[in-house]
RNA sequence: GCCCCCAUCGUCUAGAGGCCUAGGACGCCGCCCUCUCACGGCGGUAACAGGGGUUCGAAUCCCCUUGGGGGUACCA
């Protein structure tokens, strides 16, 4: 169990409790430290963005450690989800889990030896005690006493005799640990926040260790943050009131010499959901995958979610990656909460979208097009050759047009069916006037007249335009309509004439008259 | 109840006492471009929660109120 000694790495002995770290560049550690519960989360996600990012930006050090106590919420798919997350996201990790590093194990289900050990120097050292308190009497004292009911554990059992403890025990009673908490206030850094106070008597003591032996977050967290050397807390708000028991622990391991010293925090605000509440599980733009589904691509979704409580610039929000880790500083987050705003993250995402190169964007549609079964394959180069072609042919002409990837599936969808499959959607025959008939007479005998050599976009738009807008008399807008139709099956598609092109001279004829036959 | 956090356009934000008749972005509304839809261009709509201080001067500092959020577990 050598690799699990509690003892802290020869270092500086500190005084006294409340030393603060003041680690600076490449002394820097920061962690990721999720619980294996749930599919991944975009608010979890942007605590991991910012850590990622921090670490990267001082070339410090990014630990990844999963937190799995819970045995009844932890799932194993949920940690395999994880990896798959930061994987996607191109977020990687100097230590923890799957890479190993100075202090393993890095599942917090594998150590459960180091919190007992922790726990009995805690208890030994008289920084924790045993308690034999059920809530029911803990509020039953308080009522006796006059006082709010709801005020928390009153410290009953600080101060138990030996024969008292064993006295519980005789009944069957089993001890839970709990932390003493000082009699003054507690007061820790926050670089966001600034100094953070909490009064004096405000924070009830608590328990680190249940009755049945296992360590709780109160515990566990602090105990592996101080022995991995973690220099910087950066956690969601939603922990911010624990903090100060965790400071408190935190000192307690100072003085027993496991841990160096104090770790500074960072509480990121909340990120929100509709209405004003926190982004739930229930929201649906809170999935991460459910993002990645819609065709979010990982550039578009990482700028989004360090918008959202940072920002690069004044008068700019697009950034890659790299600009952010030359950028992002803690210290720059702002404290208010958030509201994640799905039209202003489609928004992000069709500008990088339209960042990328013409071939990685075509690749990157591969995907979605074969999950819809629109393609033979998920690579491009698994692609057949006439798939490929039409592929690249067809990218460049909707890369301007979409906002998330996903939409490759409608927008291209027309060029990959056979022409007899073609689906004409309600919106678009309904677009259809008296007009259409003769327009589609008028551009089948035009297009008739191009051999294939000539049925290039240019050609095909001047042949038409001579015989259904000028031959006609109808204004662009109403002679293309019905020819967008019948080749596409949509109101909206790609710009028509370089469409005909790519679908070929035999295949637009084809279409024209299929919809013709129709009317 | 008690403790803690937060407070600029609908949303994300810039603003660290005079540069603010408050800037940008998304959204929305016009117009231009145009084979649809987009892109792009131009213009517009819209905010310092309220009240007290401090100061020659406050969106910026302090206090109070109000509002929102979180915690108050043998969850994390």
């Amino acid at each position: 169990m050598a690799e699990n000694s509690v003892d802290a790495p020869a270092a500086p002995t500190t005084a006294s409790g409340a030393v603060v770290a003041e680690v600076t560049g490449s002394d820097i550690r920061v962690r990721f430290c999720p619980s294996p519960t749930g599919t991944p989360h975009v608010g979890l996600i942007r605590t991991a963005l910012f850590n990622w990012a921090y670490a990267r930006h001082v070339g410090g050090t990014f630990v990844f450690r999963i937190e799995d106590t819970d045995p009844a919420r932890d799932s194993e798919e949920s940690y395999l989800q994880l990896l798959d997350a930061l994987a996607w996201l191109g977020m990687d990790w100097d230590e923890g889990v799957e890479v190993g590093g100075p202090h393993p194990p890095y599942r917090q289900s594998e150590r459960m030896d180091v919190y007992r050990d922790v726990a009995r120097r805690l208890l030994e050292g008289g920084y924790a005690y045993e308690s034999f308190s059920t809530p029911e009497e803990v509020e039953a004292r308080h009522r006796a006493a006059g006082r709010d009911p709801k005020l928390g554990y009153d410290g009953f059992d600080r101060d138990l005799s030996d024969a008292q403890k064993a006295a519980y025990r005789a009944e069957g009673r089993e001890a839970v640990l709990r932390m003493r908490m000082p009699e003054g206030a507690v007061t820790f850094r926050d670089l966001i926040r600034g100094d953070l106070t909490f009064a004096a008597g405000s924070v009830p003591d608590y328990v680190i260790v249940r009755g049945n032996g296992h360590p709780l977050y109160t515990l566990t967290n602090p105990v592996d943050d101080a022995l991995m050397e973690i220099t910087h807390v950066l956690r969601g708000e939603d922990l911010l009131s624990s903090t100060p028991r965790q400071v408190v622990l935190y000192r307690a391991l100072i003085e027993l010499g496991i841990a160096r010293v104090e770790p500074v925090y960072g509480h990121l605000p909340y990120v929100m959901g509709e209405g004003n509440k926190k982004l739930s599980k229930r929201d649906p733009e809170s999935s991460l995958f459910l993002l990645r589904d819609k065709g979010f691509t990982p550039e578009g979704l990482l700028n989004y979610l360090a918008l959202l409580g940072w920002g690069i610039a004044a008068d700019n929000d697009v950034f890659s990656v790299d600009e952010l880790v030359a950028a992002f500083d803690v210290a720059d987050v702002n404290p208010n909460p958030a509201r994640f705003d799905l039209a202003k993250a489609e928004s992000i995402n069709a500008t990088h979208l339209r960042m990328l190169g013409s071939s990685d964007f075509r690749d990157r549609l591969v995907p979605y097009l074969h999950r819809a079964e629109v393609v033979s394959a998920e690579e491009f180069d698994a692609l057949g050759a006439r798939e490929q072609a039409v592929l690249t042919a067809a990218a460049p002409l909707v890369q301007e047009r979409m906002t998330l990837l996903g939409e490759a599936v409608g927008m291209l969808g027309f060029l990959f069916v056979a022409d007899e499959s073609l689906v004409v959607e309600p919106d678009a025959s309904a677009a259809l006037k008296e007009d259409a008939p003769a327009v589609l007479d008028a551009a089948a005998a035009a297009l008739a007249g191009l051999d294939d050599e000539a049925f290039t976009a240019a050609t095909i738009q001047q042949t038409l335009t001579e015989a259904v807008v000028d031959g006609l008399g109808l204004k662009p807008r109403v002679a293309f309509t019905p020819l967008r139709v019948a080749v596409s099956g949509r109101r909206v598609s790609p710009p028509l004439f370089e469409s005909m092109e790519i679908l070929g001279r035999s295949s637009t004829l084809a279409r024209l008259s299929a919809l013709r036959l129709a009317l």
